[in-house]
DNA sequence: TTCGATCCAGAC
DNA sequence: TCTGGATCGAAG
């Protein structure tokens, strides 16, 4: 098909496997000629059934002679919607995390952005019988004939598949379109549609205007109105000046017939809902944070990409040296991005931004709406208005213009890391756009990750403390409680008696407490009081939890429910609550302070009672007396009137078979425990634990990071673990447990038989298979390899070689597999 | 992953 | 002889 002279494009194709990704080329069609550009997207035929697919357009190049190649069906933008650098980190990404080119362009741009292809047939037989003779005896295509008369002469390919009853209807359908008597057709909707506002304006000078509105005769009252305000403002949209004349939208077009208005169209970006905020005043720095500025200052003025790390403990006034070294970037011309682990816990750091940066910063967060998330991509990419990006990962592809600061604030946090393809981490994503923006990385916590603390200790990144907390506050008073002690002294419960005498004294002083429980949700069991029995979910190998808002036993991994058990289906017996949740301290408060109020907030409330937010406001102002929540309570609040927290069990995330579990345990407990004592007045807080003697614990309870870092560093070099290798996993599962082991064991096998033969040089350990910690969800087991490495190109391309490899190998086309870094 | 080509067993 | 299921290989 292509002779000299065509132009033809490379694409990334939205092919679904990534056994099969790469680019492809196709022609471009004469008309298209000179507006399909690269960063541009197409519609393509691809594959054997020329399937229309959604692609973006690499480059241009000249067609291969002798090489067949298919056309490009349409072009769905004007205008390129990625830029060369984007299109370079689209590049990245796929090399960087095991992503198909697509998948990597997809979490790129905005969803609202994309366009939905819907596959509809539709009957073009000239009657009923040329049409059943070409089905011929098959019931199937008779079958797909019926259901198409039936509605009308066309369905959608879905409704025809559950119509059939779940069959594959694919080939019968396209043996009826080869016969002739069916046609598909593609359609493609946008997701999120551009939104515009319509604007009157006066036609006539005002005068005219005027003089028009008071000739009664030809108009009602309320189009005199609308038409005398015009004449005294020129331009309003519809909607307000119906608002304000009292003449309906329609009435207003109306005017239109005699000339003296035009309306007209107007392209406008949804925004989402913000609170007023006043001008802040200058901000005054302390003299740590003065030094950490000017240092931090003077790496964004020399240009070039550079990384620093910004200790700060909690409450030592990060967020002004933020705000200041971001008016230094906009001062310079440059644009900011802020990362923050989730939005809904920092309203604090939003309300400062939106006082200091006005209508220049915009919030990007997984709330916004489709179309208010596309808008904001819109304004961001199409105008200068936006300066300041303030979101949570995915933000971190913001299409900025001259970037030169990303702020990751609490950058230890887990949620950096996207467990979805494309699997980035958005420090990685930060470091490579900083990289190429030359703009500079601050990375801010109370207590860094292990890595970020050895990169800053060995010179990699530029490293700045602000030592005391702001107004020179002393650390809260820490009391550690035995839990071990207190199951000997016979009290069973999930509140000691140092915890309940503290919580008492504050309830006496009218003082609010906090107590915090390390464990997600509200895990509250039932088990049998006899033989024990627990119930598990069906699908997953984790115990069913009770949840008190809709008395169901509940799956927190597949969401299945069940009704309560009254009896034990083993033996009969009575089934009680078990387990440590919310509810059951909520309930054990209760009883030791009858008529006590609580607020809680767990994934269960939070659910229903709004946001955090509002659960945040109703326990500030109505000074309820104690607060019970899990992880989400951790960070960002700052309540002057909270003098006490609790730890209910410090060590629950301890035990975990995650190397980072101790980083975890003590960034948890150390924040949870900087809760207290904000305001003038001086806190405590008590830890519960079964290991009073642990050293993450003690190391938490003191505030101690420095002791922290130099105990785990030696852990992690003992055991060769980040940041002294890489972690590479590759995670298989499927619905039978053997075939899933069975793949890991022969990956294992594979990647060794590698490492003997062509990749003699690479140092590696392999580990596992191993199971997930949870090793069974929504009936498919999970097992991983993990390898300690050196993630460099040449490993990544053997790792991902090997998972193509075993993807198309038909020995484990039940088995799911997937490449990923730790 | 998806689709069409090809082959084969069994129904008609 | 036709249909429907299984298997294989390619996708521009």
């Amino acid at each position: 098909m292509a002779t000299h002279g065509q132009v033809a494009a490379r694409l990334a194709v939205d092919t679904a496997a990534l056994a099969i990704d790469k680019p492809y080329d196709y022609i471009v069609p004469p008309r298209l000629a000179g507006s399909v550009r690269p960063g541009a997207r197409v519609l393509v035929p691809f594959g054997r059934g020329n399937r229309v697919r959604g692609a973006v357009v690499l480059a241009l190049t000249e067609p291969e002679p002798g090489v067949k190649l298919k056309t490009i069906l349409a072009l769905l933008d004007e205008s390129p919607v990625l830029d060369e650098k984007e299109l370079k980190m689209a590049l990245w990404l796929r090399e960087r995390c095991f992503c198909t080119l697509f998948e990597a362009v997809k979490a790129i741009l905005p969803h609202g952005l994309w366009f939905q292809l819907k596959e509809t047939w539709r009957l073009t037989a000239a009657d009923r019988e040329t049409a059943y003779a070409a089905a011929g005896r098959s019931t199937l295509r008779t079958k797909l004939l019926d259901i198409l008369y039936e509605n009308g002469g066309q369905a959608t390919e879905e409704q025809l598949r559950v119509a059939t009853g779940g069959k594959d209807p694919g080939t019968a359908l396209r043996e009826l379109e080869n016969a002739g008597v069916l046609e598909r057709d593609t359609r493609v909707n946008r997701i999120a549609r551009d939104k515009s506002i319509e604007i009157v304006t006066l036609a006539v000078d005002s005068e005219d205007a005027l003089d028009f509105s008071r000739r009664r005769s030809k108009i009602a009252p309320a189009q005199a109105e609308a038409v005398r305000i015009l004449a005294e403002i020129g331009a309003a949209s519809l909607k307000e000046l119906s608002y304000f004349s009292g003449a309906s939208a329609a009435s207003i077009r109306a005017v239109g017939k005699y000339g003296i208005i035009t309306i007209s169209e107007q392209e406008t970006y949804r925004l989402p809902r913000r609170e007023a905020a006043g001008k802040a005043p200058p901000l005054e720095l302390s003299r740590d944070q003065q030094r950490a500025f000017d240092g931090l200052l003077e790496l964004l003025e020399r240009g070039g990409a550079a990384a620093a790390l910004l200790r700060g403990v909690t409450g030592s006034g990060k967020t002004a040296v933020y705000i200041r070294l971001i008016q230094s970037a906009l001062d310079r011309g440059r644009t900011a991005l802020v990362l923050v682990p989730e939005i809904a816990l920092t309203p604090g750091l939003l309300y400062e931004f939106a006082r200091y940066f006005g209508d220049s910063v915009a919030v990007a967060h997984s709330a916004l709406r489709t179309g208010e998330r596309y808008d904001l991509w819109k304004r961001i990419k199409y105008t200068d208005e936006v300066k300041v990006v303030l979101g949570t990962r995915s933000a971190v592809f913001s299409p900025l213009k001259n970037l030169g600061l990303i702020i990751i604030d609490e950058e230890q946090e887990g949620t950096y890391k996207s467990e979805t393809s494309p699997r980035y981490h958005a420090r990685d994503v930060a470091k490579y756009r900083c990289l190429a923006s030359g703009a500079l990385l601050v990375l801010g916590s109370a207590t860094p990750s292990i890595e970020t603390m050895y990169s800053a200790r060995s010179g990699k990144y530029s490293y700045f403390e602000l030592p005391e907390r702001f107004n020179r506050q002393p650390l809260p008073e820490v009391i550690i409680s035995d839990m071990k002690k207190e199951l000997l002294e016979g009290s069973g419960g999930t509140l000691s008696k140092p915890l309940v005498s503290e919580l008492e004294k504050n309830i006496g002083a009218g003082e609010q407490s906090i107590l915090f429980i390390n464990r997600r949700g509200s895990s509250r069991l039932q088990a049998c009081g006899e033989c024990g029995f627990v119930h598990f979910c069906p699908r997953c190998s984790v115990a069913m939890t009770y949840h008190s808002a809709n008395r169901r036993l509940m799956c927190h991994y597949c969401g299945h429910s069940e009704t309560l058990m009254e009896q034990c289906p083993e033996c009969g017996g009575k089934m009680k609550y078990v387990g440590a949740g919310t509810q059951k301290v909520e309930e054990e408060l209760l009883s030791i302070f009858p008529g006590i109020e609580t607020i809680r907030m767990d994934t269960d409330t939070v659910g229903i009672e709004g946001s955090h937010d509002r659960i945040l406001k109703r326990f500030e102002k109505e000074k309820i007396p104690v607060l019970i929540g899990t992880q989400m309570v951790t960070k960002g609040l700052d309540f002057p009137n909270v003098t006490l927290v609790g730890v209910i069990a410090a060590d629950l995330s301890l035990y975990m078979d995650d190397f980072r579990s101790y980083e975890r345990t003590f960034s948890l407990i150390t924040q949870v425990v900087g809760r207290a004592g904000r305001g003038g007045k001086s806190g405590r807080a008590v830890i519960q634990t079964f290991t009073p003697g642990n050293e993450v614990i003690r190391f938490a309870s003191s505030q101690d990071y420095e002791a922290f870092y130099e105990s785990e560093i030696m852990i992690r070099k003992a055991r060769g673990l980040p940041p002294f290798s890489d972690i590479l996993t590759v995670t298989a599962s499927g619905l039978t447990e053997m075939n899933v082991i069975m793949c890991c064991t022969s990956f294992r096998d594979r990647l060794e038989e590698c490492l003997r033969m062509d990749y003699k040089d690479l140092p590696m350990q392999i580990l596992g298979p191993a199971p997930l910690s949870v090793v069974r969800v929504n009936n498919r087991f999970r097992y991983k390899v993990t390898m300690l490495t050196a993630n460099n190109k040449r490993v990544r391309a053997l790792i991902g070689a090997l998972v193509k490899e075993f993807k198309s190998n038909p020995r484990f086309s039940d088995v799911a597999l997937f490449a990923d870094t730790e």
